[in-house]
DNA sequence: TTTTGACACTTGCATTATGCAAGTGCAAGA
DNA sequence: TCTTGCACTTGCATAATGCAAGTGTCAAAA
């Protein structure tokens, strides 16, 4: 991929990576141990497939991500954070934190099983 | 304002804000010291004047940043973030770390005076 | 074996956001 | 008075998003 840098800050660097509403979110979702596109499907956020399909290209293109068999459903394929899509967890948790602090009508314990 | 909350998630809630390209280059921007429209624009990222307007209205809307007399220019607001604003600091912080640890090209020392 | 249904997408299209250029209003300085 | 700089706003083209509907694949049910 040949995204033009807008500048060398990291900052900026990364918002060009999860620097929307729906990248993070998925991150999330893989970071607790979801990995099928109908688990992210299920979220209470309601992404829409086209997004969807979308940010997990993405993902496996920026290599935060990675497909691989699902051992659940023979034949399918799911998804996985590597090592670099893991590494976004401090990221995660300074924003979920935030959120708790700032933000009321947040909550912990958000990920019910969708179903 | 009376956004609609996707969910209760803190990181939904939270992106719900600072979900974009451009809203937290201006809170690291204003963290270093910053206050003056033209002082963002001068930000290597290269902003629109209608976007940082927008988002400047949107950061006082939330309470992340607020306006003040300028006394560099009499007569002239600034903007300087609130302590909720502030507090961004350690997301800002791991944001950065992340890119600098998974993304090459990317530096610290960015913000170089842009006169 | 045919059908059904779930899953993982893709496609089309309307709506919204973004990017760029140009224009406006105001205050201080020449 | 005329100009200059700053802080915006406005218009418009392009890109991203949201929603609904359609497609292909497989596997279990009939």
């Amino acid at each position: 991929m040949t995204t033009t840098k807008r500048s060398p800050c990291p900052v900026a660097c990364t918002l060009d990576i999860i620097g929307d509403k729906w990248t993070l979110l998925i991150v999330r979702d893989m970071h607790f141990g979801r990995s099928h596109f109908k688990e992210f499907m299920d979220s209470p956020e309601g992404i829409a497939t086209n997004i969807l399909s979308d940010r997990l290209a993405k993902l496996v293109q920026w290599g935060l991500a990675e497909k691989f068999p699902s051992e659940a459903s023979p034949g399918r394929d799911a998804y996985r954070l590597t090592s670099k899509g893991s590494s976004l967890g401090p990221v995660l948790k300074a924003i979920a934190d935030w959120g708790l602090a700032e933000i009321k009508g947040t909550s912990k314990r958000l990920l019910s099983k969708g179903k």
